[in-house]
DNA sequence: CGGAATCCTTGACGATACTG
DNA sequence: CAGTATCGTCAAGGATTCCG
């Protein structure tokens, strides 16, 4: 899609479903994660930070479901579950990890704006 | 953490502030509607189909305190609002289309991921 | 260990009505 | 036209508990 082009609402839609993964906060976390290698479910947990084990298993369940992460049991006393990525998945890294670096190189600028944004209105608010 | 194993805590803390932008469902129609060119209120909220006033206000007031969007007002009656990118926010559209590229095309991918997941899981479910 | 089931709280969002 | 304000709903998500 050329920037010049409209705003196609059906390319919009379907876009959409796969953006809306990446909406989700914990699911871009996970996939970057699962990016450095294959990892246990309380690996998981315990490196990422502040996510419920509810949440978890919720997020990991849609990640499998659209095809991104697979899932392996391995039927042994106590369980073990390894989750990694699929070749979806390691696709969908790229622009993901593109997204990702943007984010880090310009959070100054954003943190900056947010900042003279608030102190305009905050004078706005005075006046 | 070396930079081959990416999820670096607080590399990730950060780059969240911008990811969970993406996360906001309008946000991302808006910036993509934008990268076309300056709009006005009215029609960003025709273009943007399904999206409330209320939401509309406030995504908008969200990217331009974020400084991804600016906001110029025409003191005229009847009122005149435009919207358009500012240079963060044509920056930030470039790993944007790349994601929304990504997306279309693997689109397919996905549902036929959810399907057979789907299958699979009625099939669980009966046995 | 991995996960399912339950309850419960919060805040995101839509609908509506009003203002400049 | 471009908002602001208010209210009601509703589902996402956290805490907890039980199971294989």
């Amino acid at each position: 899609m050329k920037p010049s082009e409209a705003h196609d609402p059906g390319a919009c839609g379907r876009a959409n479903e796969v953006i809306s993964l990446v909406g989700d906060k914990w699911s871009v976390h996970i996939v970057m994660l699962l990016g450095t290698g294959t990892k246990r479910f309380m690996e998981i947990k315990r490196a990422v930070d502040g996510v419920s084990q509810k949440m978890l298993t919720v997020t990991l369940r849609g990640l499998e479901r659209d095809g991104y992460v697979s899932r392996t049991v391995y039927p042994t006393v106590p369980p073990k579950v390894e989750y990694a990525l699929t070749d979806l998945g390691r696709e969908l890294l790229v622009p993901l990890q593109a997204l990702g670096a943007w984010a880090l190189e310009n959070h100054a600028r954003v943190v900056k704006a947010r900042a003279a944004y608030d102190i305009r209105a905050a004078g706005e608010a005075a006046e």
